[in-house]
DNA sequence: TATTGTTATACTCTATAACTATA
DNA sequence: TATAGTTATAGAGTATAACAATA
């Protein structure tokens, strides 16, 4: 068996190689000082817009506190908006703002050319089925 | 083209995934209250003992500062032992104690349950191939 | 009684720069 | 002059619990 704990490493290793690549030019693209969490906050939304708050906790994977504060800052700066919903008076409705939206496409750009630099050693169809497997990985449900 | 940018986000997740697995049985293997990136720490030394703090900060993808200071923490638990190199004065030479191979191997065999949990959905082919593909791209040098 | 989201607080992790010592 | 590592400090990210409002 190989070693199957160090597979955690380099899942890190390859997330902070995308984060060191990012840092240095952040402010060529995030105009809004919006981080890197604040970035991956308008990917998802972007993903599956309007969608509650409690869907975004369960993609991110962080605390719903975190996201509450996180969401109440990119509101305060106009990226996104936050409504109660219709059903439920209990949940708040997330969607992008037209800024929002332009500054999710400058992530995205920003975003593409660094992990196609990254992903340069494999071809594309490895990079379709690394993204595919992630997929897989990814579906199974988790309270 | 599929999504490049989102490739970000499913690392980003499958990591949090991780974690949340992880973290709420912290005590029942954490002896030593290292945390993740301790342990992380502890992996990688691990790798290639002994190893100098330049190599394992490379690998980390963190900065000198914040090992420097993590070093400290697990010399000072007697978990690692940091000697100055014979061949340079300025290099630090990292190992592993006893009791840090034991934590590592508590570790290790908490991490390879997790990850085979989650590697679930995937057959062993998939996920040794998700291994080699991972190894492609983080093989190419970084500053 | 459970769920959605908020607030408060403490803690961990990270970034930056100035520094010492050796090469 | 460059490199390995340290120290100091501020800031960003995270965990936990107690809470309010709705279901």
């Amino acid at each position: 068996m190989p070693d199957t704990a160090s597979l955690a490493l380099k899942i890190d290793r390859l997330m902070r190689r995308i984060h060191a690549e990012l840092h240095p030019q952040a402010q060529t693209f995030d105009d809004h000082k919006v981080g890197p969490i604040g970035g991956m906050l308008l990917l998802t939304i972007g993903e599956s817009e309007p969608v509650d708050m409690k869907t975004i906790v369960r993609a991110l994977g962080r605390d719903k506190s975190q996201v509450s504060r996180l969401v109440q800052t990119l509101d305060r700066k106009g990226l996104i908006t936050k409504t109660q919903s219709a059903q439920d008076g209990r949940a708040a409705t997330l969607s992008l703002t037209p800024d929002g939206q332009a500054q999710l496409t400058r992530i995205q750009d920003a975003l593409t050319d660094v992990i196609e630099e990254l992903f340069e050693p494999v071809t594309q169809e490895q990079s379709a089925l690394f993204a595919d497997l992630l997929d897989q990985i990814l579906r199974t449900k988790h309270d």
